[in-house]
RNA sequence: GGCGACGUAGCCAAGUGGUAAGGCGAGGGUCUGCAAAACCCUUAUCCACCGGUUCGAAUCCGGUCGUCGCCU
């Protein structure tokens, strides 16, 4: 497969914008590699790219799912190499724009195949950790017999992974440390010109709470309000989202209006210091800050015509 | 000016004689299908300052400074 180009870094930071100005001026179309666009409805809090930009530069994998289904590194390491195909049978750009590493990840450096776990199974799992229940610690002794290896490796904390591991182990009959090492990340490899953006710490944060002001101005709380009067449930996967998980606390009680949004500032400054934390040993990317971006374009530009794409697509 | 309360980390705060809880914030990190998730680690040689009592003081006593409240 030919290389892609491929946008990084953390939020609010103005990938999809430097994403649009390559796009437009390459001849790409743009792979959403977020795991929260992907949701229709879920607009304002999300960032996504208006109507305007997707008419401007065709954009992929927003919108593709409705709030109450489940997305995962694999659904989208799938469908962005579907889409990347795609694009580039028409002789197009393929231009991947995402913040979450172990998406990028999944993509460029091809995620083991193993199985996703029955419902039913995650649903017994959960029961035996509940009230009444046997508690984590019974479940990491029985992980420590199904999956050593994988037991070694997680905290004893660590819930979500715990029983992921568990789950994987019981409906496939072979533990995940078996899956991963049958084929481990850069089995599959798809090559890709890497471009990070990054800011100093303080004018990141600074970026983070205008964006928050800002959505907030033009009606994020309305959306929320909209999305749950029309059914949506506040459990959904797409509720995960930073700032919505919060507002729907304050329509709970559980705190105003503008606690709600100082929380979401919060967890949005912890997320992006997590996503540098993981970008920042991510190897070959080539870093440009984020101040200023307009002027960047043009050294981005130059870079990404001398790296391999220039030739690939000529 | 008088009286009273208070002064513990960037912020909030517990501790009232035995050698500084906790929360928030901040920083660092882990990461194989929930990843905008989940998890882990670090963050006060010291309790406003000075002196005293005591084997031992953030804790008791005196003074100084500061903050707040009430009174004049």
């Amino acid at each position: 497969m030919k290389p892609v180009l491929a946008i990084l870094g953390a939020t609010a930071t103005g990938k999809s914008a430097l994403g649009m100005a390559l796009a437009e001026r390459l001849g790409g179309e743009i792979v959403n590699a977020d795991a929260l666009q992907v949701y229709r409805g879920f607009d304002i809090g999300t960032a996504k790219p208006g109507l305007a930009e997707r008419a401007r530069v065709p954009h992929h994998l927003i919108d593709i799912l409705e709030p109450h289904e489940r997305y995962s590194a694999g659904e989208f390491a799938r469908l962005a190499e579907e889409a990347i195909r795609e694009i580039q049978n028409r002789d197009r750009l393929p231009v991947v724009v995402g913040g979450s590493g172990l998406y990028l990840r999944a993509l460029f450096e091809g995620i083991s195949p193993i199985p996703v776990a029955d419902p039913a199974v995650r649903q017994r799992l959960r029961d035996r950790l509940g009230e009444g229940g046997e508690g984590l610690a019974e479940l990491y002794q029985e992980l420590r017999g199904l999956d050593p290896e994988t037991a070694e490796r997680l905290p004893a904390g660590d819930t979500q992974r715990i029983l992921r591991a568990l789950e994987v182990a019981l409906v496939s009959g072979k533990p995940l440390s078996a899956w991963i090492s049958s084929q481990p990340f850069g089995a599959q490899r798809i090559a890709a010109t890497r471009i990070g953006l990054t800011l100093p710490r303080s004018i990141l944060y600074d970026q983070i709470a205008g964006r928050v002001a800002r959505m907030v101005r033009e009606g994020w709380v309305e959306e929320v309000a909209g999305l749950l009067a029309r059914g949506v449930s506040p459990d959904s996967p797409a509720f995960q989202a930073i700032g919505y998980r919060q507002i729907v606390q304050s329509f709970e009680g559980e705190w105003s209006l503008d606690q709600a949004i100082e929380e979401t500032v919060k967890a949005t400054r912890r997320f992006a210091k997590r996503q540098e934390t993981w970008f920042r040993k991510e190897p070959d990317v080539t870093w440009f800050s984020a101040q200023d971006l307009d002027r960047q374009i043009l050294r981005v530009l130059e870079h990404v015509t001398r790296s391999g794409l220039g030739r690939a697509y000529g």
